[in-house]
DNA sequence: GAAATTAGATACATAGCTGTAGCTAATGCC
DNA sequence: GGCATTAGCTACAGCTATGTATCTAATTTC
């Protein structure tokens, strides 16, 4: 990993970095049930002693390195294009998920121990905030500007988006930019109003 | 757990049945990747050496105990209630995830180690063929039939339902009947050509 | 430059899982 | 009833992770 000159020594910061990159990479390679202090500590080339004087687990190791992410970029809305502007929104949502930090909250999510010790502020934080927004953020956008009835942005439709781009996750095949596409024309702007079949490619008309 | 006899002696079937229920339990309480021969065994109340004798890790033994569940029930097409067979499909998937078998499919599938040994056969026997499959048996019974054009019927359309459903499983806010009659008014009928807020609720038109 | 911090290098006892071996005894089959 | 199978029991050596303790030395702070 980060080799650094061993006669120099890593402090606060930096070292709080390598050991926060570390349990990413130790997460994603062996799961967030076989994450031990050991390979945490090997892994950002420090003793377990440093870690033991910050932590008690290797999950609360985790827990802080997600803490310590920058948040996702928000999806903004652009001068008048709801379709791209969604399937840009979509985009984000899967780069997140493609990283290292996107990768280590799947592995907490289904991990019975890390889900338990994951604090509602944390889920807030690390996920609803943003893996769950994604869409909805665009959506309102366009919904205050009359562009579809607002009732329509029910619970169910503004996750439409983020669940297909999750399941496509889930079965390995991470989406290209002409399935984002597809799930918009096929699924979202139909759910909005828009009849399917009314939309062909890019440009197809986006109101 | 099972307190058979202990001058009784359990064999074949019966011995396998109760170690395969042990390794679901299991998963489920502590993950995929902290199981271990020795948690099963436990639970099992075997030794570790009967393990031994047939799997050579603690993945083989759930992935076996996968292998051998029985199939979920497939979904139905009714009379003539394309919404009705839509949402008690959901519900079908949605008490199948909820159960142990497919509980241990969620442990698994985010697991680097079990990911890594599912076979493609397991993952279809296992998956695909149930939790991929649930709302597209009903929809293309409609199409053939005419109800709504054949051509809507895309892969991301199939999918919605299902998409809808895992992501409320992951978000740990199991969807009630009310939920799935959303999801099918609001996101999946809109994807066949049904307008959206043309249904009220149960009876509000199936077509 | 001296003092206070804090990382780095050991070492160690404890605990749990692993994989195998060797034995006893219950069960099924002919 | 006798034989082949196959659970069940016990033991054991090897390995890895755990937590803690102790000491050294680099870096910051004043």
């Amino acid at each position: 990993m980060s080799d650094h000159n061993p006669r120099t020594r890593r402090r606060g910061e930096e070292l709080l970095k390598a050991i926060h990159d570390a349990v990413l990479e130790e997460v994603v390679e062996v799961g967030a049930g076989r994450l031990t202090m050991d390979g945490i500590a090997r892994r950002a080339a420090t003793p377990r002693t440093t870690l033991y004087r910050r932590w008690s687990d290797p999950l609360e190791v985790l827990l802080d390195a997600l803490y310590h992410q920058h948040p996702v970029e928000e999806p903004t809305a652009g001068a008048d294009d709801l379709r791209g502007d969604l399937i840009r929104a979509l985009r984000l949502m899967v780069d997140w998920a493609l990283s290292p930090a996107g990768r280590a909250v799947a592995a907490i999510l289904t991990d019975p121990k890390s889900a338990a010790l994951m604090s509602e502020a944390l889920f807030e934080r690390v996920f609803a905030n943003r893996g769950g927004t994604f869409t909805r953020t665009v959506l309102q956008h366009y919904a205050d500007r009359g562009h579809f009835p607002a009732e329509l942005l029910t619970p169910v439709v503004t996750d439409i988006g983020e669940a297909l781009v999750t399941k496509r996750l889930i079965d390995g095949a991470p989406p290209s930019d002409e399935d984002l596409a597809a799930m918009v024309d096929q699924a979202i702007l139909p759910a909005i109003g828009s009849p399917p079949g009314s939309r062909s490619g890019p440009g197809g008309g986006s109101r």
